[in-house]
DNA sequence: TATATTTGTTTAATCGATTAACCAAAAGTA
DNA sequence: TACTTTTGGTTAATCGATTAAACAAATATA
């Protein structure tokens, strides 16, 4: 019942040749005549032949399969990029692994782990917020297989690395809510450690100054941006004497945890207060009122990176260096700012 | 540079001994003595070995790799249940491959192709809206590995399947909505031909005969079940002569359209119109007003697909049947609907 | 002491595809 | 004709791990 796979030699045997040239025949390598080829490629469909993968990339020494992990699929943002990568990966010829560490670094190791056991010929990757020990990501480059990272970076891994400009990016909403007439500006952010969330306050104290603006130490707020950090940071902010007249978040769930609770104290965006996220989830548009924030253009991320994994094809020595593609990003407004 | 992997050679080498017997060292074979094992394992750790997974795979016709398919991972019900899974899975020693067809037929099948090829132990799989043509499912039956659907299934292939009772979701809605004092209830539900939405469109039209509600052609709508099928399809309810006041969506995403439509022409959720989605997207409880819906036990799906899965391995000839687990879901009330 | 059993390991085959090296026959060339 | 080149393959090794079968040495048993 459980029949057997058909393999190369099953398809020789028919024939009466070597399996090596049913093999170049398969390959279409030029050593084998026209009539071979196509007697081979007759027989292979007839057999319905699928190549073991297994085999070949042992033998070849390359899988053919690219590894992927991001934080979580679960965001508009992520499952852009992937699929985009996945595209390119795709048309040469290459699969994916996606995996998903949750935010989590034990989980991201894990998945390192099984990714190289799997023996991907490469990693591309998003590291998690928690993230802070490199050697994981070390021993993907001790392998010798080419490591791109997008997203959420680390220059200390000198990798290539595809992302977007954080720290024009809070210029831009700095600029946007200025022109709004907003004169205390609060920034609900990141923690430092992660490099984008760094830039992105970097970003926005140098475009407060910029504007001569109030550089008040307490509306500057770091933490870990889910969306019940969003609901209690604003609490904070709400609580001081002096409150802000905007809020600028540095990730969208979170500052949809802040709309909520400014809805539900009844406080007016963008009259009272104006908002603005920072990721462009397809819920910022969704919700009322809606919320301005950054397209991050997952698209480009997404084909980008897996063209830097393609471009190691050619070398045959892996040799990575801190290799930058920054995109510019852009701002949509909409209604929880103007 | 790029240094060559430790092989079970290079540990044999060290030590002097055969390859056959640092294998057997490293897998705890009895006929090893405690010595041999020890010294194999801490010259493997020395020389920071890691198996070859092509290898092993190869020689043991095993790849210890389960394929998912998924028609997006940009969901949080199927990010949930992949998530569920995957924790199963790894605890058994599988790791999962993930892949997404995006709702489309041909992308469905060279997921297919592509994880047959990887030689996956087995395959895990909810089927794109668009696929009738089940020959690709049959391949993988005829693979002899096992497969098993959730949420969008087919009898016809006649193999394990888990996931939630539709028929009865929509009873439950109906009950909830009468309960809320509605008397011309409409669905705007999925194409018949998905075995999940036909069981909701025959459990929604019981449940009006139950009621004796008019059970009007005008009310019953098949779509996508996208967030525009959503907003379009809302415009021919709201354009009946005799509209309806309450509307129940097969799908979050569409309700969510639905929604906005209503919001835009002013009429008011709950009072003129109450409305009921269906998944428990995170959004529905964010936008406003809340979305009522069904929870589908996502955690609970993607746990028992991977045991249905593992369930197999002790077995040695693959002989799958149609064998349901149908969970009950759980009515999310919110305030769209009351 | 002679034989049987156990212990611990080695040898060699194997999984299936690829490929370097080799070779015979056909065709080309001087 | 004699030698070279081209064509179209074949042979055999290889990728790295596993495992059936063989085997030597140590130990047990009669």
């Amino acid at each position: 019942m459980n029949k057997k796979r058909t393999t190369l030699k099953d398809i020789a045997n028919v024939l009466s040749i070597s399996t090596a040239a049913v093999s170049k025949a398969l390959n279409d390598d030029a050593r084998i005549s026209v009539k071979t080829k196509k007697a081979v490629k007759q027989v292979a469909k007839e057999l319905n032949y699928q190549p073991n993968h297994l085999a070949s990339a042992l033998r070849k020494g390359k899988s053919n399969l690219v590894g992927v992990i991001v934080p979580r699929t679960n965001s508009s943002f992520f499952s852009s990029v992937v699929e985009n990568m996945e595209e390119v990966l795709n048309k040469a010829g290459y699969n994916i692994i996606i995996t998903q560490s949750n935010e989590s670094f034990e989980k991201e190791c894990k998945n390192i782990d099984a990714l190289l056991y799997t023996q991907v010929d490469g990693i591309i990757a998003s590291m998690a917020n928690e993230t802070v020990d490199l050697s994981y990501y070390e021993k993907i480059k001790s392998y010798g297989i080419p490591l791109i990272l997008f997203d959420r970076g680390e220059n200390d891994l000198n990798v290539d690395y595809v992302g977007i400009d954080d720290y024009k990016s809070s210029h831009m909403i700095v600029d946007h809510l200025v022109s709004q007439g907003c004169k205390r500006i609060a920034h609900i952010g990141g923690y430092r450690r992660t490099r984008i969330f760094n830039n992105r306050i970097r970003g926005y104290i140098d475009a407060i100054k910029k504007h001569d603006l109030p550089h008040d130490d307490e509306l500057l707020i770091e933490s870990s941006l889910t969306l019940e950090d969003g609901r209690q940071q604003i609490e904070k902010l709400l609580a001081l004497k002096n409150r802000p007249d905007a809020v600028y978040v540095a990730s969208d769930y979170a500052a949809l945890g802040s709309l909520q609770v400014l809805k539900e104290k009844g406080i007016k965006v963008p009259e009272e207060i104006k908002l603005v996220g920072f990721g462009n989830e397809p819920f910022t548009s969704l919700v009322t009122p809606s919320i301005t924030s950054i397209n991050q253009h997952s698209e480009q991320i997404g084909k980008l990176a897996a063209e830097t994994f393609l471009g190691y094809l050619e070398r045959d020595v892996v040799v990575q260096s801190l290799n930058k593609i920054i995109l510019d990003s852009e701002l949509i407004v909409r209604s929880s700012s103007e």
